[in-house]
DNA sequence: ACAAATAAGTAAAGCGCTTACCCTTTGTTC
DNA sequence: GAACAAAGGGTAAGCGCTTTACTTATTTGT
C-alpha cells in the first residue's frame, strides 16, 4: 500500500486519490470505491468514516479512470453549425440542460458550417470516447457518419434528416410548420401571399412544401414569383425583402422561413415606408428572440425546442443503454406564436 | 501478447486497442505509442506500416487512457450564465474557436445564474480532470473558486472581477466603455443625458461610472433622476424605457448598459411616437446581432469579445503549462460602432 | 575493420479506478 | 451449540495508454 498516496511532501500539488483516502480511513480502496458508488455491502459506520476522510482531503474522484474502467464516460457530444445563432443557442442550452439532469456533460462542437471541423470534431470526439452524439449540423460527409454507426457509437440527428442514414432522429415537422404559416395567413384573409425561403437547406424547402400545399388545400397556387430564395442572414435577407418589397403587385403577406429574414425584412419595409402589419403582414419561423424583441412582435412558428431536446437526450440515452433499439424518427408539431405582425383582412371584407 | 486485443469474433463491438494494432503490424505497443505521438525514433517504414494498419482497424485512441498517464486531457471548462444570451453565445464561439486551434475541447456549462449550477458543474468539471476552467458567471461563492485555487487548477475570470479572487482575469474595461458612450454623445453635442443601467451588475455599475466620469469631465453632473435601473430582460427594459419616455424633461440621449435594453428602448420609443434618432439617441452596449438588426441601426459600445476569446484561451493555457506564472488581469478596450440611433447635434446649434 | 555512437525497438511499471472473487465475522435456525 | 447464510470487507487483475530503462541493429570515424 505504501507508495501509492500522496507523496510526503507533495500534498500541495499532488490531487488525493481513493489509494490515501483508503489509507486514511484505514480501509482497503475497493471499501471506498464501494462507498463511493454505492455498491456492495458496506456499513453505516465505515461508509460515514469514508465520506469524512474524502472531505478532508477535498477528494474528487477521477472519472477518467472510471471510465478507464467503467466503460462510461458520461459524457455526450453536440454538434451545432454555430453556436452564435440564436437557434441552436436555444437548442444547446435545452440540450444542455436535459444532459445535466441526467448526470451526462456535454462538449460542444461548432463546426461553423466547415465540413474539416465536422470531421475534426467527430475524430475528436470518438478519441475522449463519449458515450453518444447530437448532431445538429447537416450532414454533408455521410463518410464520417457511416464510421460512427460501424463503431457503434450511438447518435441521433437533431432538427435535421438524412434519408440515406438510419439513425435515431428528432426534428421538427417542418412541412407541418410551412402549413401552419399558410393556412394562418389564409384564416386572416391573406390571399396573395410571397415567401422568403431558405431553399440551400432541407428544413427551408420543406417549410415552403408545408405553405405550398396549404394554399393549395385552398385552391390557389403560390406563385413562381412570390418565391424568394435567401439564405438566413441580414444582407441576404436585405436583397430578398427589397425584390418583395418592389414586386409589381405586392403581397399582402410574406412567410420568412426564419425569424431573422423575418425582422430584416419588417425593417426593410419600414424603411420603404411600408407599415407591418398595416401595409404587408410577415409571420416567421423559430421563435426566437428576434421575435420577441421585434416591433410589432412577430407572429412566429415556434419550433418546440425544449421537447426536441428532452427527447433527443431522452433517445439518445436509452440508445447508450441499449443499442439494439431500432431507430427512430420522432417528428413533433411546431406551434403558432401569435403577436402582431399580421393584420386581420377579415373585418375589411 | 496474446489475449490483450481483439476477443476475436467480437470483431464489430469492441473498438481496437493499441494492442491490436500493435499485434497486427508486428510491433510492440511502445513502437505504437510512439508513432501516434511522434516521440522516439521510430523508422520511416515501420511508421508507414503502423499508420496502415490504424487505418484498417479504424483505430481511434483512447484519449481518457492517454491522460491518465500523461496528466492532460486537453479539455477546458467553460461556465457561462446563460448561453442563450447572445452575448455569451458569442464569447462561447469565440472561446471554442480557439481552443479548438489549440488541441482543446471545450465542456460548456451554463448555470442559468443558479448558485448550485454552479457548485454542481466546478465539482463536475473537477472530475473530469479538466486542465483549465474558464468562468463567466459572476462569482457568488467564493468557496467553491478557493477550492480550485487549493487543488491548484488553473482558472480564468472572463469578463467578470471579484477583489477577492488572485485569479487571472481577462477582462473588458467597462468604465472606459462608459466614459466612450458618455464622450461620444457630448460630442454629438448631447447634454441632457440619461442612462438605463444594471445596477445589481458590477459591470453595470462599472459603465455608469465611466459615464459619469465623461459628464464630470466635461462639467456636467448626472443627474440622479436620470438613473435608471434595469436588468436586462425584456420586460424590465420596457417599464424603464417608460420611466425615462415620461421624465418631465426628457432627455436628448439614453445610454443603455446592455444592447437589449437599448433595442427595448427604441422600440418603446416608436410606441410613444418618439422617433429615433430625431426625437431621441440611444447607444447600446456589447454589440450583440441585435444591435446590428434593430432599425435604426444601434450606436453601441463593442466589447472585443474575439480578443478577449484569444487572451483567455492563451493565458489559460500559459497557466496550464507553467501555474508559477503570477496572475494578471489584462483589461481591453471596448470600441465604439457606429451606427444611426444617435443624432449629431451639433449642425444644429 | 572495429570500437564508439546512434538509431530502432522492446519490456514493464504505472496512472486511478472498478469489479470479480475470496475470506472473515456476525447473526440465525433448529 | 453445530451448520449455514449474510454482511462487511480485502486482494488483485485489469481498462488502454505513456514512459523510462534497457537491448539490439545499424552507422560512422579513423
Amino acid at each position: 500500500m505504501e507508495g501509492k498516496g500522496l507523496s510526503k511532501g507533495f500534498e500541495h500539488i499532488m490531487r488525493p486519490t481513493i489509494y490515501d483516502v483508503a489509507e486514511r480511513a484505514g480501509v482497503s480502496i475497493a471499501t471506498v470505491s464501494k462507498v463511493l458508488n454505492n455498491t456492495g455491502n458496506i456499513s453505516d459506520r465505515t461508509k460515514k468514516k469514508v465520506i469524512k476522510v474524502m472531505q478532508e482531503l477535498g477528494y474528487h474522484p477521477n472519472s477518467l479512470a472510471a471510465a478507464l474502467t467503467g466503460k462510461k464516460t458520461f459524457t455526450i457530444g453536440v454538434l451545432v453549425p454555430d453556436i452564435a445563432n440564436p437557434f441552436f443557442a436555444e437548442v444547446s442550452r435545452a440540450l444542455e440542460n436535459y444532459a445535466r439532469e441526467t448526470g451526462y456533460a456535454i462538449i460542444l462542437c461548432s463546426t461553423d458550417y466547415q465540413l474539416e471541423r465536422e470531421q475534426y470534431y467527430l475524430d475528436l470526439l470518438m478519441k475522449k470516447q463519449v458515450d453518444g452524439i447530437i448532431i445538429a449540423t447537416e450532414p454533408k460527409d455521410l463518410n464520417a457518419f457511416q464510421t460512427l454507426q460501424s463503431r457503434d457509437i450511438p447518435f441521433l440527428m437533431f432538427s435535421i434528416d438524412h434519408l440515406a442514414l438510419s439513425s435515431h432522429v428528432v426534428t421538427t415537422d417542418d412541412i407541418r410548420g410551412g402549413y401552419l404559416a399558410g393556412r394562418y395567413l389564409l384564416d386572416k384573409g391573406h390571399r396573395r401571399l410571397a415567401i422568403i425561403a431558405e431553399l440551400n437547406r432541407p428544413s427551408g424547402r420543406l417549410r415552403l412544401e408545408g405553405f405550398r400545399r396549404a394554399l393549395s388545400d385552398h385552391g390557389i397556387e403560390l406563385d413562381q414569383r412570390f418565391i424568394i430564395n435567401s439564405i438566413s442572414k441580414i444582407e441576404d435577407a436585405k436583397i430578398a425583402s427589397q425584390k418583395i418589397l418592389h414586386l409589381p403587385e405586392r403581397p399582402t403577406a410574406v412567410f420568412a422561413t426564419t425569424d431573422l429574414i423575418a425582422v430584416v425584412f419588417m425593417n426593410e419595409a419600414r424603411k420603404t415606408n411600408v407599415s407591418v402589419p398595416e401595409d404587408i403582414s410577415v409571420i416567421g419561423f423559430d421563435n426566437t428572440i428576434h421575435a420577441e424583441i421585434a416591433d410589432p412582435g412577430l407572429t412566429t412558428i415556434a419550433q418546440p425546442i425544449d421537447e426536441l431536446a428532452r427527447y433527443a437526450i431522452y433517445k439518445l440515452l436509452e440508445s447508450i443503454e441499449n443499442p439494439q433499439i431500432p431507430s427512430h424518427r420522432i417528428m413533433l408539431t411546431p406551434s403558432l406564436i401569435e403577436r402582431e405582425s399580421v393584420k386581420d383582412l377579415n373585418g375589411h371584407c
